[in-house]
DNA sequence: AAGTGGTCTAGACCACGCG
DNA sequence: GCGTGGTCTAGACCACTTC
């Protein structure tokens, strides 16, 4: 049950050691060099072993520990998890909450216009009713198979939008290109029915079950900067999460 | 923007230090005492003020970060995020999935057998197929309305469950009471269609939009305990989460 | 140049589980 | 009693933003 595990940092990377540490522990569980089940060297010797102190070594682990990999036991040890524990959606990632499983996602533009924010959307973005936003209906595919409908508000302060661009890169990298930073997302997910329209863009019935998600984009001082309900056939898309006990 | 705030810790007390100061400080945000937008003071300043070392200090605020409550960013400061941060599904709660929206919680027990595993129980629970599994399902209500279905599976070896102290105490407090420790849920959350038997518990039409979840939890070395299908009324549920970029 | 958060160290002591 | 993880300290240097 020892854990050999050649593990090696770089220290003059600008990459941190904590991240370097935590990433080549994810790759070994990940390939199966630490089964599920093994248990780790201890803390104390695992930081020697790399010349690292303990508390640089804690945090890598801590990682780990929240991302669902590793389980620890105060006076027992260190375990990697034993399940088959899939890729979660990834929660340090904003970027793309599509899994794109295998296929090549496309996006068309329905609809893109500046309009008067109306009550609901300047309270969520903070605005004052009335001030201009962006209002944009967008479709994702992927293999040409609708999966999703995606409707976003963004302040028109904020940055410019344009269809082709917002084809080309998306909302997020068009914004981010724009200085827009995005730091938090709140978000809330549950299922609807399809209504006719909904079921005649996304290619179902009337009343198929989607997957409805609405979430509010926060900037690096917590601004909002995009509020958006989107909604994915309930027959090919989910969500994955994992929770931690602390 | 200065924060004056009047923090306290108690030293002698057995609550770990930064968690004194990440609960005073989310209680602070909370009541509107620190409102959206408030810079804090520098990390520095705000562990002397409480006669604390900086890396106990940050320890107190990553966690209000990862809760999505406070903003940081390198150069500048401390921010209070700008927005109104409705109570998010907390994330280090694995003990009751249900937000109890003012009612009060039952819980009926339909059916409750042991019974050989099948392939994919088996697989999911680390157990070879045949190794006997209790089988549950249940229905819970709030103010008499059916808002979920559940169907649990649980290893025998790891506790005895009756239908009596199921309907009382919950299956995890059940649980926990013969030592079983909770450490870890992989969850999946989708949306389906009502079946028939789904629509007649629940009081739907049959084909409405359930939310659909998956779990399986894991105790403190990583063994799966307990995997289960829950679905919820589509009108009366949604998960909340907080996505943080790192 | 000054101020901020980001990282890292080298210790220390404690609480818990186990033999 | 011993080994483990859990907490905490008092510094240090760096990277970044702002003026």
């Amino acid at each position: 049950m020892a854990a050999p595990l050649r593990l090696a940092v770089d220290k003059n990377s600008p990459v941190p050691l904590y991240h370097q540490v935590a990433q080549a522990l994810e790759d070994a569980i990940r390939t199966g060099e630490l089964p599920p089940g093994t248990k780790l060297d201890n803390e104390i010797d695992l930081a020697n072993r790399l010349n690292l102190s303990r508390p640089t070594m804690r945090k890598a682990m801590d990682q780990l520990v929240r991302a669902g990999l590793l389980v620890r036991k105060r006076g027992v040890g260190t375990q990697v998890v034993g399940s088959q524990v899939r890729r979660s959606l990834e929660l340090s990632s904003l970027h793309d909450d599509l899994r794109s499983s295998g296929g090549s996602p496309t996006t068309a533009v329905l609809g893109l216009a500046r309009v008067p924010a109306d009550e609901e959307t300047a309270q969520l973005l903070g605005l004052s009713p009335g001030d201009e936003v962006y209002h944009l209906r967008r479709v994702r595919s992927t293999d040409g198979e609708p999966l999703a409908l995606m409707e976003n508000w963004v302040p028109c302060s904020r940055c410019e939008l344009d269809r082709e661009r917002l084809e080309q890169d998306g909302l997020y990298a068009l914004m981010r290109a724009q200085g827009v930073t995005f730091q938090l997302a709140h978000q809330r997910v549950g299922a609807v029915a399809a209504d006719e329209e909904q079921a005649a863009l996304l290619g179902v019935e009337p009343g198929a079950a989607l997957v409805s998600m609405t979430r509010t984009a926060l900037d690096d001082v917590g601004r909002p900067v995009e509020t958006g309900h989107h909604v994915y056939r309930g027959d090919k898309y989910s969500f994955e999460l994992t929770l931690v006990q602390h």
